[in-house]
DNA sequence: CGTCCTCTTGACGGCTTTCAATAAAAGTGG
DNA sequence: CCACTTTTATTGAAAGCCGTCAAGAGGACG
């Protein structure tokens, strides 16, 4: 996030001819683990995966200020919702990981309220807003999948929001540790306690509002502690259960509420 | 919210027969701010509030980890999304305004991730989440309507986590008050600077994630530098510009993008 | 007029930051 | 594959913001 920022690339490799396979992609298995969809709804959902663009490590997504005009699936790679504040301190407001959705949350908005950038390098895939008048007029249940998905984020949200209001250092780092390892989990399943962290404590410190050195300290008295294992870029989580009771974290992502949902697509399209 | 917390009282006082005139209420004044609504969608919105529920002071509005069955429009006084910390420590999520909506953010989730109380007592107006259905299927331009109010929210909540963060004391209070000052001028467009603010400073406090004791220092530092005035239970905000700066605080409420709403309502109700 | 709650103010202490310097790791070019 | 450079991680010492503790003042309400 100190490198220069790259401009978006928008060489887009011809992604393969014809419909995707059903559970090609880390989205579509993400939401269809929330819920079931018919073949109509699919294809709509496979539609936001038709233009993949390639991002380098440092690229800037979205730029806020700028007119909102499209969402982005994080198709590969890791991205962070950033704002600068004036003494040039950073706070980053949410960390992406493969198969999330970036912009739903500006999807109401006419510009973008703040930056994404690539933490690592990656492939997105715009998708403009304008299509989603057709989703919200012909295909009411996944705009309602959305929706869901959309009160996940910000539960999760919220969560964050406690914990960084009411709660100290070791508190933070513990919540970081294993909601990063829940989500993973998501689109993972069979990933063990060990994930992948291509985050720099500096990157880290700007999550937490901490400063790198007391990042670095929570991280070596976790790892006294025998709490977690550290080899870099790698991390092991070995006591997950003290973890949750210093965070007082709650997993969200295994309560998603259906019911509510429209019975089944209209298939006039 | 150190008062015991009462059950909810049920007693509906018979609304006035027949459909409520439009722009009756702030819920619905509010909704038209951000896109004009035919009758039929109206109808929708206003059968939102068809039942009104008094609310004493204090009394739990919603308790976390309950089956998440309805959503509440906010009619009258304020309410607070809170979360308890182990510790005893408490930490404000979200501060609701007459006019929002509680429980917007938990649609997706069958279980009500926070406790919500009530701040003052006022009426709530609850709207069972099934009946969401028919708007997805037959409103899908209020739904479009509700998920942008949604991404409000969620922006608004991303700011206040920047300046939980990353600020200080003085940017944090700053913050809170700028930013309850625009919401109010939202459905109170004629507002001037000064507004009822009923909030104790303990519970100021647990917005901010300061102490009490902290809370009054900051709010008297700002008094003697003549940025506001303070005459309980009312607040006067003397310099915007200055509190704008020390925040960097930035009103996201003026800046819906409706481009993408579906065109108007299907009349198959 | 007394009780309770909230606000106010001071002194002290601790968690976290800041400053600074070194070590380790990662990237670069020969 | 090895010098060299740059970035990142590590560690110590001192300072600061904010919390804790405690006591008193002011208001609301019966």
């Amino acid at each position: 996030m100190d490198q220069p920022l790259h401009q978006r690339d928008r060489s887009t490799p011809p992604s393969a001819p014809g419909a995707p396979a059903r559970a090609a992609s880390c989205f579509a298995s993400r939401l269809e683990r929330y819920a079931k969809l018919n073949d109509d709804e699919f294809r709509f959902i496979a539609r936001m995966e038709d233009n993949e663009t390639a991002m380098p490590k440092g690229a800037l997504v979205v730029a806020a200020g700028t007119p909102a005009e499209e969402l982005f699936v994080l198709k590969e790679g890791w991205a962070v919702a950033r704002r600068t504040l004036p003494d040039n301190r950073g706070q980053v407001l949410r960390v992406y990981l493969p198969g999330e959705v970036i912009g739903l949350t500006g999807l109401g908005l006419s510009r973008n309220a703040h930056d994404v950038v690539m933490l690592t390098s990656g492939t997105v895939c715009p998708f403009p807003n304008a299509h989603m008048t057709a989703i919200y007029d012909k295909a009411p249940r996944v705009a309602a999948l959305f929706t869901a998905i959309s009160g996940l984020d910000q539960v999760s949200l919220m969560d964050r929001l406690a914990v960084m209001g009411a709660g100290t250092a070791r508190e933070r780092m513990a919540h970081f540790l294993l909601d990063l390892h829940e989500r993973l989990l998501v689109t993972n399943p069979d990933l063990g306690r060990r994930f992948r962290l291509p985050l720099r404590q500096v990157d880290i410190g700007e999550v937490l509002g901490l400063t790198k050195v007391y990042v670095n300290r929570m991280l070596k008295a976790f790892t006294e502690e025998g709490l977690i294992e550290i080899h870099r870029p790698y991390v092991r989580i070995l006591k997950p259960e003290v973890l949750r009771d210093l965070a007082g974290y709650e997993n969200r992502y295994d309560d998603v509420d259906h019911s509510w949902f429209p019975a089944a697509s209209r298939n006039d399209l």
